[in-house]
RNA sequence: GGAUGGGUUCCCGAGUGGCCAAAGGGAGCAGACUGUAAAUCUGCCGUCGCAGACUUCGGUGGUUCGAAUCCACCCCCAUCCA
């Protein structure tokens, strides 16, 4: 099966350039090709992971992937869907951020040196960074012509809310990438994002330009959800793929509840289930459907986290949903006796174990009903707790449906 | 550099001397209903041991009994002009 249906039957793709041509491309051999992820924090989040899927996908089937590390165009800031001017970084957070993602990338792509598809790790600060302006401008910024790269789409809503240079600049960096990693390996098609389409445009113009040899971009759909909204948003934030930042049972919990319309969409972009499966379990009706979802959860959160913990989260949400037993891996805080001294109030540890965000929501929480202490509503909003209720096991206290959280003894 | 219009609580966006912790919408949280779904309805939605008090409307000073609202200077953004 070529490379590109497999993407396509999954649903990866947006766009492609000279779809015949990478058809044959595909056919004819390995291509390598590259993603490039900017090192806006020190995790991946789960937008990356459409990308990294994809990445592995083609890997699979013979193709050589290059995970390109923003090191240097980070320090620029892509103005691609941001209305805003980005925070500059420094460098610094740059390579901190850079070293952080490398580590977890290792995970899904197969960097084993002995293979000859075996997968790439670069960084663009290798050659941006010590660029000498007038040689880039002579060279490179000579084949650019502004007047197209206005009309660029990603520059479209810019133009009305203002653009500055360095950023304008983002997509010629971008695209000398492209042309770098063609000189140094091969590399002959860049994947990513739909919001990167111009930018990649360019840079595939810019090697069939500059070397006279054919260049290829495709990219992929973001993570929508059915009513075209961005999905892996959660009430903190971005779901991440670091366990510190977003726990395995959180990450769990999140694809259990995706909505029904999602399921089968999910299923093929976030597993490595064969599509027939996929189907069948993405036509499942009404409660049944729910069977899907934790095939789903799970999936991701092994693929992610590892077995291990994700048979932990599963077991723990099964368990505290399916009513009696008691989860292990439910999030914890493990209080001192002195601590507890110090503030046994429920609200404020409500608050401080992140299931409210200050003392007063917790309270407010407790006044509409929504706070559960083993099982029992706490209708008092000044309860608290004694040692001997933190003993042992500890008491698990619930939030709304679906948080828990278990406070103990240290 | 000049002219004009702007900067309001997580986001959008009203408010132009006291009735403003600040309309409305979105997001979020809780309750009901459910399938750990969606839709819908209800409540909450600055902080504090919630009484009252404290902090907030780009920044700093000022006018006033009283300022998000008026004045001065400054910073930032957009549009047009150079």
């Amino acid at each position: 099966m070529n490379a590109l249906d497999i993407l396509k039957e999954r649903g990866f793709i947006a766009q492609v350039t000279f779809e015949d041509e990478l058809y044959k491309a595909f056919d004819e051999g390995m291509v390598t090709f590259y993603t490039g992820f900017d090192p806006t924090a020190d995790s991946l989040h789960i937008g990356h992971y459409i990308p990294i899927m994809a990445m592995a996908h083609l890997q699979r089937a013979g193709h050589r992937p290059i995970a390109l590390m923003g090191g240097g165009t980070g320090m620029i800031g892509d103005p691609s869907g941001k209305s805003d001017l980005r925070k500059m970084m420094t460098v610094e957070t740059v390579d901190h951020n850079v070293s952080c993602i490398k580590k977890q990338m290792a995970k899904f792509l197969d960097f084993d040196s002995g293979r000859e598809n075996a997968a790439i790790i670069a960084n663009n600060a290798d050659w941006l960074r010590n660029l000498n302006y007038i040689d880039f401008l002579r060279e490179v910024g000579s084949l650019f012509s502004v007047n197209r790269m206005l009309t660029a789409e990603c520059y479209k809503q810019r133009m009305e809310r203002g653009l500055t240079f360095l950023e304008f600049n983002y997509m010629i960096m971008q695209s000398y990438d492209f042309l770098e990693l063609f000189k140094r390996y091969g590399c002959t098609l860049q994947a990513g994002g739909d919001d990167q389409w111009s930018n990649m445009l360019s840079g595939a113009d810019l090697i069939r330009r500059k070397e006279q040899k054919p260049a290829f971009a495709l990219t992929f759909k973001l993570l929508l959800t059915s009513d075209g909204r961005k999905m892996g948003k959660t009430e903190k934030g971005a779901l991440w793929l670091d366990p510190n930042r977003t726990s395995p049972y959180e990450f769990y919990q999140y694809w259990r509840n995706v909505d029904d319309a999602d399921v089968e969409k999910c299923l093929a972009l976030l597993t490595f289930l064969p599509m027939d499966e996929v189907r069948r379990l993405g036509a499942l009706k009404d409660a049944a459907i729910n069977e899907a979802k934790r095939v789903l959860a799970f999936e991701v959160t092994k693929l992610i986290h590892g077995e291990e913990e994700a048979v932990k989260a599963r077991d723990a949400a099964e368990a505290l949903f399916g009513g009696g037993a008691m989860g292990g891996s439910v999030p914890t805080t493990a209080l001192t006796a002195a601590e507890l001294a110090e503030e046994n109030r429920l609200v404020a540890l409500l608050a401080r174990a992140g299931l409210c965000k200050s003392n007063g929501e917790a309270r407010k929480t407790i006044q509409q009903g929504g706070v559960t202490v083993n099982d029992e509503k706490v209708t008092d909003v000044d309860f608290r707790f004694t040692p001997e209720m933190l003993s042992g096991e500890g008491a698990l206290v619930r939030k709304g449906k679906k948080s828990y959280h278990r406070f103990k003894l240290a």
